[in-house]
DNA sequence: CGAAAACTGACAGTGCACTATCACTTGCGA
DNA sequence: TCGCAAGTGATAGTGCACTGTCAGTTTTCG
């Protein structure tokens, strides 16, 4: 897991050690999830690991849960939805914008974007807490495609195309870890994608 | 809420009874989510509702949240997909299993599947373990897809097919409940499953 | 009916997430 | 450099999920 986390952009003293402090956390945590699980790990063991006392975990995180939601990566897919050019063809659009902004994370951070992905998968207790941004991603694709189309977010179709787009994202991800991250995430993403632009053939 | 959930088979007055009291447990946690909300639900509170002591709660369920994995729908729609006919198209046999399936349990206790349901989209509790659900379900249709086109389960297109199925599965119960149960939800189904095989057209 | 087995409730106790308070330290602006 | 605000740690305490034990009751079976 490399140390990077979120650049720091503000010049301050004490912003800068807060930031440290909460990668600091962050990563103690994810450390010992990997290690012996989300449920397993208490909030005093990943303070301890981070060096801080529990009573700073919870000034950074209000819930032992929060340091699993991902407020770097959140809103990055609909961020680069919405940043193709308007005239691009729904379907390029979306696929190309899931590759890109995959592609920058793997470049930047790929060991942690790994483990994050992995204990997405396996591990009980975080898996948990992905519906909730699957639904959130879904809805942001929505979003956008219903932009893109001029059709109604709210339109069902719409809907399910979006369900389905982040389905088939989550499945390669599942994969992709499955196989130990070495293959070619982006890819991967591609072909797979395409496929559902042309209907499934059973 | 109805009050039937698993007709009791067995004889014995002591099976009779434990069914009996698993079903009030469960009824009682239900409507107690249902007005309050899975975490803000204390265990004493549904063996109070339900009068059981809290040590007979947790000698039905070992934890608090197995009250509500599905242990009675559970597999019911891998075990209708492999009751379909085996030379029927894989498209046909995924959409009328769902259909069937559904249909089914629709019939016999609408209220409970649609309170069930809706929770499962708007309680946060309850909402972070319908990830398991998926992942088994998928993976039930993915082996169910795999046996009858003679294609690896593993196969990635494969998986991701059946992720989009099951992702528009849920989308579509998602919309149900949000327009209060009051469409056909048979209709829904069978429209947007069918278009996810004509390929999605955007 | 009588004994064995299953089931239940009451009670005491543990571990952990989370809160509240307060004295102490550290960075910031004047 | 001084005063203030922000951040930290220690401590004590709460609520709730969950465990273990044991005595009392109900069902079953010979």
């Amino acid at each position: 897991m490399s140390t990077r986390e979120t650049p720091a952009k503000t010049c301050g003293l004490r912003e800068r050690k807060k930031a440290k402090t909460r990668v600091a956390i962050r990563q103690a945590a994810y450390r010992l999830f990997a290690e012996r699980g989300y449920e397993a790990t208490t909030v005093d063991q990943i303070a301890e690991a981070a060096e801080v006392s529990p009573s700073t975990f919870f000034r950074y995180f209000p819930a032992k849960e929060d340091v699993i939601l991902s407020d770097e990566y959140d809103g990055a897919l609909a961020d680069a939805l919405a940043a193709r050019p308007a005239d691009e063809p729904v379907v390029q659009a979306v696929r190309r914008s899931m590759t890109e902004s995959f592609g920058q994370v793997l470049e930047a951070d790929r060991e942690e974007l790994f483990t994050r992905i992995r204990l997405t998968f396996t591990d009980p207790g975080i898996r948990a807490r992905a519906m909730d941004e699957q639904l959130r991603n879904q809805d942001a694709v929505a979003a956008a495609i219903a932009e893109r189309t001029g059709r109604d977010a709210a339109d069902l179709e719409v809907r399910c195309a979006a369900a389905a787009l982040i389905a088939v994202s989550m499945t390669v991800m599942r994969h992709w870890v499955d196989g130990g991250g070495t293959e070619d995430l982006i890819a991967l993403y591609d072909h797979h994608l395409g496929i559902l632009f042309e209907g499934l053939r059973l």
